[in-house]
Parts: structure tokens; C-alpha cells; sequence
DNA sequence: CATATGATGGACT
DNA sequence: GTCCATCATATGG
């Protein structure tokens, strides 16, 4: 059963925090791959001065879509997959960072590294994530509230004074510097 | 068309 | 931790 619309309706700190041990899963043609989400960061785009949203004029709309709009952001050589989460009009959207392979092997610890393993690209740009054949997500084992950390973004040039990363303690799959 | 930019990753100290 | 290769975008002429 995928996730429906009402579960990208919330804030994208609180998505961030419950997708968290969800499945997301990427059909390539018979090949269904699946992925635990380990990482997740929240992005706001009207006042995120991380966000390139807040100056980039077709992110920041993609990000005041519809919650559940797939929102793919180029960057250096890689792809970053986001999801856009809030009412519409509201610019909030959460980040990917890492994913625990579960029937597959590669390295996915990384915005970057994900998007590549699963072969995810523009082409799912604006896309509908509760309406798509070849991705979507779904409810996984819930992890505990104790499993669940907080912390400040990585890699981004001026941050809000909020935590608004979010990953699963002890696990192997997330990304550090 | 030219150029600036960066939500990265990997190599290295 | 620091450095930097690399390339899809956005934007301006």
C-alpha cells in the first residue's frame, strides 16, 4: 500500500521526521528495487537561505506544488530527489539523503549516490511520487522516537538556526563528514 | 551564446 | 577537517 497524499500534507520537518524506515521503491522495467530511508533533510523555500529556491524561480514553484510532487534538483554531476510536502503554495520540501539497500546492493550513502544507484533523473521531475509506476513509497517497520536524530544540514552554505535533518541512530547507511 | 553558481563526492592531510 | 573536478541550471546579452 504506498503512502497516500495526506502523509506529504504536513510540514516538511514532521515528513522529514516520518519518513524516516519508510520503503521507497524504484521499478527498472521487471527489477523492483527497495530502500529503507535513512537520512532526510527539510528544505523551506521562501526564506531557506540554503535553498537555491528562494532565488531559483522554477524550484521554488515546483516546491509550492501539490504535496507528493517529486521534485528532482540538478547540481555538481548529480541529482538530489526531493518531495514536496505542505498545501499547496506553501514551498516546503524534503530531502533524500540516504537509503539502507534491502534487495539490492550499492552505495547509497549520499544525496548524490542514492539518485545514482536508482537511476533516478529529471525525467521525474514534477512528477506525482503517489501516482508514478516506477517510484513510490511505502510504510515500512516504524523505528522508534529514541532511533530518531536530530541535527543540523550538511554541506550547506548558510543555514537556519533550526534542525532540520533528520536520521536513524546507528545506522550504517548515513552520511557523515 | 557566455558565464557564474553550487542542497556533492571523493581524495587527501 | 580541506581542496577541487565537474556539469546541469539560471540568467543576462
Amino acid at each position: 500500500m504506498p503512502l497516500q497524499r495526506e502523509f506529504f500534507l504536513k510540514s516538511a520537518e514532521e515528513v522529514a521526521k516520518e519518513l524516516l524506515g519508510k520503503i521507497l521503491s524504484r521499478r527498472i522495467g521487471d527489477v523492483v528495487l527497495t530502500a529503507k530511508i535513512v537520512e532526510t533533510e527539510a528544505y523551506y523555500g521562501e526564506e531557506d537561505p540554503a535553498s537555491r529556491a528562494c532565488q531559483n524561480g522554477d524550484l521554488k514553484k515546483t516546491m509550492e506544488k501539490e504535496a507528493g510532487t517529486i521534485l528532482v534538483y540538478g547540481v555538481h554531476n548529480n541529482w538530489l530527489i526531493n518531495f514536496v510536502t505542505g498545501k499547496e503554495g506553501k514551498a516546503e520540501a524534503v530531502l533524500l539523503r540516504a537509503l539502507e539497500p534491502l534487495n539490492f546492493s550499492g552505495n547509497t550513502k549520499g544525496p548524490g549516490l542514492l539518485t545514482k544507484v536508482l537511476r533516478i533523473d529529471k525525467s521525474f521531475h514534477k512528477k506525482d511520487i503517489c501516482n508514478c509506476e516506477e517510484l513510490w513509497l511505502e510504510d515500512g517497520k516504524a523505528i522508534k522516537e529514541e532511533e530518531v536524530v536530530e541535527s543540523y544540514r550538511i554541506g550547506v552554505k548558510k543555514d537556519l538556526k533550526k534542525k532540520l535533518r533528520f536520521y536513524i541512530k546507528n545506522s550504517e547507511w548515513v552520511s557523515k563528514k
